[in-house]
DNA sequence: AAAGGGTCCAACCGCGGCCGT
DNA sequence: TACGGCCGCGGTTGGACCCTT
């Protein structure tokens, strides 16, 4: 037998959510943590999904994200990153923190897309010298033969302190405080209240939370530091080299997420990976990604971009 | 000033994998 | 082991807003 279900479709709201409804479910996150979410319409008494819940903490509540227009350095990172990922835009969002993954699917839709194809009819589309990403994904497009320097280079330090995960729950009371902001002013106690407890929280569990970042220390390759946005699953060894796992297993005939792989196939992978791995302990390689960003070549052309534009 | 088209983005939908029972 | 709900993901939609004519 399975669970009961997480909520009945009768009488379940829709729609674009209400500041009243955006305080309910940030209190309550912020007292339980986020997860359980078929919980959270009973336990709150709001009359929405647990899909919805999750998906407007998500997309909109959730701490540390940033809202706004999209920088040249994040434009870059994606797509960078969609040439090699493809439209895993919740990959793609696990190196861009404060950025969701549908703020980034939005904004390749609308802005980017637009761009690489206007960038492609500029006569830019024929096969470059630096063909970065021979395992990419089916995308018929050519994105992968640009590199971008200037988020390779971005300095840690140059991270606004907000955004930092020691506060990344004032930035989730910013958000909420922006939202309600007229709203509160002419509240009752009980929403006052309610502002206080949006703007002290401080039981967010940082393991929930894929907004991290890690500094990649200094490498041998006579380059400048690196020092980027990287997802949570990096591990970083004693000798500074850092594994990439969802990087490394990417394989383009066949994606290291695919569970459809057999037990045979599943063996022989295990078996490369563990070689590999002993491999490189003795030579600690640079992973695919870091080769790519550190590859100067092409990164004049992607530089140039915004004045194509 | 109004109409029509375009743009943007929050939210919904449907699917597939995972996991509890 | 099978069933069925939960969760996360990518694709799509609808409505508000903006721009052009």
């Amino acid at each position: 037998m399975g669970r009961p279900p997480c909520c009945d479709k009768v009488g379940i709201k829709k729609g674009p959510w209400t500041p009243e409804e955006d305080i309910i479910l940030v209190s309550y996150i912020q007292e339980h943590g986020p997860g359980n979410w078929r919980a959270v319409p009973t336990n709150t008494g709001l009359l929405r999904c647990s899909k919805s819940c999750r998906l407007r903490w998500t997309n909109y509540l959730r701490p540390g994200i940033k809202r706004g227009n999209f920088t040249p350095h994040e434009e870059g990172m994606i797509i960078h990153l969609q040439a090699l990922l493809g439209n895993k835009w919740a990959a793609i969002a696990t190196y861009l923190p404060q950025r969701t993954d549908n703020d980034i699917k939005n904004y390749w839709n609308t802005h980017l897309k637009k761009k690489l194809k206007k960038f492609h009819q500029l006569g830019f589309d024929q096969p470059h010298h630096h063909q970065m990403a021979p395992t990419t994904t089916a995308n018929s497009n050519n994105y992968h033969q640009f590199t971008l320097k200037s988020y390779v280079e971005r300095p840690v330090n140059n991270i606004d302190k907000h955004e930092n995960s020691s506060s990344v729950y004032a930035s989730s009371a910013e958000n909420i405080s922006r939202l309600l902001e007229g709203w509160m002013r002419s509240s009752s106690p009980q929403a006052n209240n309610n502002n206080n407890i949006v703007t002290a929280n401080t039981n967010y569990d940082p393991n929930e939370n894929r907004d991290k970042f890690v500094c990649i220390p200094n490498d041998d390759h006579g380059s400048n530091s690196i020092q980027c946005y990287m997802p949570q699953q990096i591990e970083i060894s004693s000798n500074g080299h850092h594994e990439l796992d969802s990087i490394l297993s990417y394989d383009g005939r066949k994606s290291s997420c695919d569970s459809s792989r057999n037990d045979q196939e599943k063996d022989h992978f295990d078996d490369r990976k563990k070689a590999k791995m002993d491999d490189d302990i003795i030579n600690p390689p640079l992973t695919f990604l870091e080769k790519w960003l550190l590859d100067e070549s092409a990164a004049q052309v992607m530089m140039d971009l915004p004045s194509i534009f």
